[in-house]
DNA sequence: TTCAAAGCGGAATACACGCTCCGTCTGCGT
DNA sequence: ACGCAGACGGAGCGTGTATTCCGCTTTGAA
């Protein structure tokens, strides 16, 4: 590939993940381009279209997803559980527009964020086991957190870019041991419907 | 009026309600005048463009929610709190599309829901009095609760239309007065943060 | 029953966006 | 230096959607 395509390639990229990052992906590909500082043209030699831009930028972030999943291995006792979810928490407060996406997927890209999920499952019963989390709280439970976390950010971000902080914050109280708390009323989604919701939002 | 302008205009109402509600505000209002077995310029005769619309069915949202405030009043003891944020719920859980623009308005609107607002939080002062509610909770922080149950109804809807129900209580569940759960690390939004949020989101 | 005002339908218009096409330009192997 | 495969830009096409326009229909007061 000739030196000044490679270039091109990259500066679409970053200038994809600038704009989709602050207007969200309904950011239309001309204003990707001008930031680019290339034409359209040039913006779909390198990606045959806008989802495939998209799915580049959000595959990208999945890989940094399970990174982060490895990670959390390192952290001491049963933290690691509450480090993972900031983290995906900064994740998402980053480029947020881009994200909108993150935990949708087709059949096909369901297998990469599988390897997140199953070390996330891992960790949160780890947590629970060291006395830190209720023993009712699901993984689904936690997707759904994910999805508020990403929902507040939206919201937020350009009147108080930390807010999210404090819902997680708040979030993980939630999730702490029950003591004179009572139990839990609504039973938690099913793996087959959490799968199934995330190939519907996409 | 004439008789059946009155009846069309009501027809057109229930059914940008439905097709609203079940594709968000972003369904074509062809789908909206065929739904109400209307012309398009029918729709346009009675609201002077499609945000009119969609303000007149929030407007309506809008009314119920400052009622069930009105409502809550009449719960037991400390419990008013925790069962408006259950009614609220469920008020957005109904034709959750129309109420993507639920929390934003204009300044103008702005007046409607500080009545709202005035009430769920004295009823956030009296649970936290009854000791139902961590004291260090604040509005701001039940505002950002409605935002995150608005789109895990919004996500999980299709499938398991009662899901927001247990992401409900494991917030609440956060907002129980700490036992041995640490204090928040981080601030809530001001109420001027809050504010702005509000009106930037619409 | 009559008829003008009020209402109606839906084709046509205006516009925004994804994407294609093609004439022009340029890195780079020779 | 040369030539051209490969890359570039951006005008223009197709589509989808909000909104307008206008000839036809209906209502209801006289």
């Amino acid at each position: 590939m000739r030196q000044d395509a490679v270039q091109n390639r990259e500066r679409v990229l970053t200038a994809a993940e600038e704009v989709f990052g602050a207007h969200g992906v309904d950011a239309p590909m001309n204003e990707v381009a001008d930031a680019a500082r290339v034409g359209v043209g040039t913006v779909y030699r390198h990606f045959p279209n806008k989802q495939a831009l998209i799915d580049e930028i959000i595959g990208a972030r999945r890989r940094q997803l399970v990174a982060l999943a490895d990670a959390a291995d390192s952290q001491p006792g049963g933290m690691a559980f509450e480090w993972l979810l900031v983290q995906v928490g900064h994740l998402q407060s980053e480029q947020s527009g881009c994200l909108e996406r993150l935990w949708d997927h087709s059949e096909a890209e369901l297998a990469s964020l599988d390897d997140f999920r199953r070390r996330l499952a891992m960790l949160l019963t780890d947590a629970q086991q060291a006395g830190r989390i209720r023993t009712d709280a699901t993984p689904t439970d936690v997707s759904m957190i994910f999805w508020s976390v990403r929902e507040v950010v939206r919201v937020t971000r350009s009147v108080a870019p930390n807010a999210w902080r404090r819902h997680l914050e708040l979030q993980l109280a939630g999730l702490r041991p029950a003591g004179d708390a009572a139990p839990l009323n609504h039973p938690p989604l099913t793996d087959a419907q959490a799968r199934r919701i995330m190939r519907a939002t996409s």
